[in-house]
DNA sequence: CTGAAAGCGCTTACAG
DNA sequence: CTGAAAGCGCTTACAG
């Protein structure tokens, strides 16, 4: 710490470059009105002291609060998936509020686009500083990040990517891996070289997500050798009667299902119709800590939830902005989350 | 925050109290020489505006530096496990330095008892304000900490726990679900009603930590009406060459061993074992994520190890630390970490 | 037992 | 383009 030991503050470098702190404080942050010449001789000597900022010292003398949006889907009867990174995004705020952070939620609706907009441009009235966003809707989250690059807005990715958008980040998994470990556990017991049903249960046919999820649960076979048949359903309404209708038709066609991947947290519809209609001895693997699914994981209908610690990725998403606008550090463009594997046996020491 | 919004500071409070801010000092921080009359008055006043001291504002006026002595192991040639908390303890110094908080890492040897009762003198003498330590040694940590409590110092525990030590937390595995978690990994793909042996490979003998693994592990067979035989051996000798002979011996004694748990992180010796003596089609399971381990992760002999998040259990022992001693905030007794499943396809997004 | 004043390292108007 | 001064909310000697 600085205290009695020997540091260098602003008040040194003004003191080495014979001007007032006040202009060492311009060229430190980049102000207008400096002459070249004296911000070179500031910088060089910023750069001999490898002055550090005392961030404390910073954050208490300016009035500047920094605002930041957060964009994510409204928690639905169906899922309480999104409580998780609202949770996060709140721990967060506890954390840093004391430096003038503030957050502010913008929620949509996951089964109407028309939200999503209506909330991005929200955020964009409003004037916020930072954005944190899921970009579930794919055209619509591209449309409103090139608004936010014109505002010159850093903006952070969670859950899902979009690779080709300018984000300060991307804080989430990598889903190809992702199927590739649910395709390992699957395929971990099997017995038999019957049939895998993979399951899609979404109404955004063009997610690509799943199949990107898909992609990596196929690869695992290839790159075993396996060549178990995988039927593969897509079910485009999430609600019970669908998708048992679907299940019993599929379970029609293939008599020898031995094992089941559903490539969404949607896998405790699936684990109830395989309750329902009394099918043992089939392994289930789906996504997801979510409270819908752990009574099937605690009833050994579902074998394994993969999850990926939604709550710390919001989490990080808020201090990857706070690390950009507060400490002007830069940020590490992807951070892939932990693929996490949750049995009956260990669920209850999860940290999402 | 703050700023512009109400907010309430010492300097309103002794407006209030018609007393100066330094007695309203005095009284937030319990210092003496203040009457009961005027104390009492402004702790009224404290509770009735709910205020919340700014600690950036306090720690930097302070010049109250804070040291923090970290008690861990010494990495060895065998194992690098201990890398990882060391680790932790640095990101979280990192974080809280401008704080005034700094933290000393002491040594001890894990094959050399008087080494940790050397260092948790050197400990005492040093005058420190708080300690986190792994309790490797029950006794001699006993001994240790209760000179803590009469010198009124915290201390937290990682790794393992002392129970009925006054610790100000234990941050670490509940170690009975993690043996339990194992045998639920290990039998997952069972074939048979063979044999499976539990490797014990350890100096010390009385460590009950790995009762504790053992007891869950064995839980999980009577829990779910399972008769294998489990064949047992304690190895006190941790080079590959005593466990090579103890394990040849098991594999006379018993022809047909189709599962191994090894209760810690020496799991890569047996690893080792399995491998040149060709022994396939045996399940391995065991500890941590430590490089000795992961080369047998990656060619298949280990099949999953688990682990407990060393890093990150220093990083929180330190944050409790600084909790409790700046904050002033209360501090979770006991944080069970997350029994993590590691496996050749999720290992490289893992996260100590 | 209590208060006035200086100071922590920085930022922010304001004046020139 | 630059500087002097006030101030952020708290702590710390020092004086009484």
């Amino acid at each position: 710490m600085e205290k009695d030991s020997i540091y260098f503050g602003v008040k040194e470098i003004a003191r080495r470059a014979n001007v007032s702190i006040a202009t060492v404080d311009r060229v430190i942050h980049n102000r207008t009105g400096v002459s070249e010449k004296t911000k070179k001789k500031i910088n060089e000597i910023i750069k001999e002291l490898d002055y550090q900022p005392n961030i404390l010292a910073s954050r208490l003398a300016s009035k500047n609060i920094i605002i930041l949006a957060v964009l994510i889907p409204r928690v639905s009867e169906e899922t309480d998936f999104w409580e998780a990174p609202l949770r996060g995004v709140q721990r967060a705020e506890l954390e840093i509020k004391q430096y003038g952070i503030q957050t502010i939620p913008f929620f949509f609706d996951l089964s109407d686009k028309e939200t999503f907009v209506q909330q991005a441009s929200l955020i964009l009235e409003k004037g916020v500083h930072g954005v944190m966003l899921s970009p579930s809707f794919i055209e619509e989250s591209r449309r409103f990040t090139e608004e936010c690059q014109k505002m010159k807005l850093p903006y952070v990715f969670i859950d899902s990517n979009i690779p080709e958008q300018r984000s300060l980040s991307y804080i989430g998994p990598h889903l190809f891996k992702s199927g590739y470990v649910g395709a390992k556990l699957l395929t971990y017991r099997l017995k038999s070289r019957n049939k895998i049903l993979v399951v899609n249960i979404s109404k955004e046919i063009e997610n690509y997500n799943y199949l990107q999820i898909e992609e990596g649960f196929r690869s695992y076979f290839k790159d075993n050798q396996m060549d178990n048949t995988i039927v593969r359903i897509d079910i485009k309404e999430t609600d019970y009667l669908s998708v048992a209708r679907h299940m019993t038709s599929v379970f029609h066609d293939h008599q020898d299902i031995e094992a089941i991947f559903v490539t969404n947290s949607r896998v405790f519809t699936v684990a109830s119709f395989l309750q329902n209609s009394k099918k043992k001895n089939i392994s289930l693997i789906g996504y997801d800590f979510i409270k819908e699914n752990l009574q099937y994981l605690n009833n050994n209908v579902i074998d394994f939830l993969i999850c990926h610690k939604p709550e710390e990725q919001a989490y990080r998403a808020v201090m990857a902005l706070y690390q950009k606008l507060v400490i002007g550090s830069s940020v590490e463009k992807i951070q892939y989350m932990p693929i996490d594997i949750i049995t009956k046996e260990n669920h209850e020491f999860y940290q999402k």
